[in-house]
DNA sequence: CGATCATATAACCCACGGGTTATGGGTTAA
DNA sequence: TTAACCCATAACCCGTGGGTTATATGATCG
């Protein structure tokens, strides 16, 4: 068996909470939100969604930045490139995946 | 906030543990084995890898194949798609991935 | 300066997950 | 048919993770 790397394992952890993928998503889509911003609209306490952002800052998937007394959270997507890497490696997935490929390849030409 | 699919919920639960990463993992590369030959090198009981064994199972990971006394199972690398789409989704990462892709296609053209 | 806001941390609770041993049911071997 | 084997399930233990409330710290507003 082996050993995964230390930062997959974070970014699996992190990811198996549906609260925390929420919230990566969030970040994704709307850009650097405060703790309070993402507290709205959670379901659960501020310090929660704070202790989640700890995890995901620790994985490496979100960054915080300290304005003031505020502190506005970001995604950071490229910090996925383990878990993309694992899958491109673990699946045969890609065979068929890349059906449409030529498609989406013309459609970047343009 | 976005309610995810069960089922990906189910495989990013399934994968937050490394035992289990590791058992889909053999089963990818070492096709169908039985729970015997997973239990061996796994450093854990035959009852545990039958539970890890179930929990992929769940989530559509692997399929298990009664033949006699003996099971075998087998990855099911195709339940990876749920994966696959959400960080598809949610990584501007395919931009980057897809400029080694040229090469990747000429390979298959053979 | 005093009050309020924003956030992180502490302290705590409880459910769940991953491990174990024990066991039962089904299958092959002797 | 008796024994050994393969596997799943049961029953149990315990650490951890996710939730809460309370609080400390620092920043802004009046």
């Amino acid at each position: 068996m082996t050993i995964s790397p230390p930062n997959r394992d974070l970014i699996f952890r992190a990811f198996a909470d549906p609260t925390r993928r929420a919230l990566f998503e969030r970040l994704c889509r709307d850009g650097a939100l405060t703790v309070h911003a993402l507290t709205e609209g959670a379901a659960i306490s501020q310090p929660a969604v704070s202790k989640h952002l700890a995890v995901l800052k620790s994985a490496g998937l979100v960054h915080g930045r300290v304005q003031g007394r505020e502190t506005r959270y970001h995604a950071e997507p490229m910090a996925l490139a383990p878990l993309t890497d694992w899958l491109a490696h673990y699946s045969s997935f890609w065979d068929h995946k890349l059906d449409g490929l030529g498609d989406l390849l013309k459609r970047m030409d343009q």
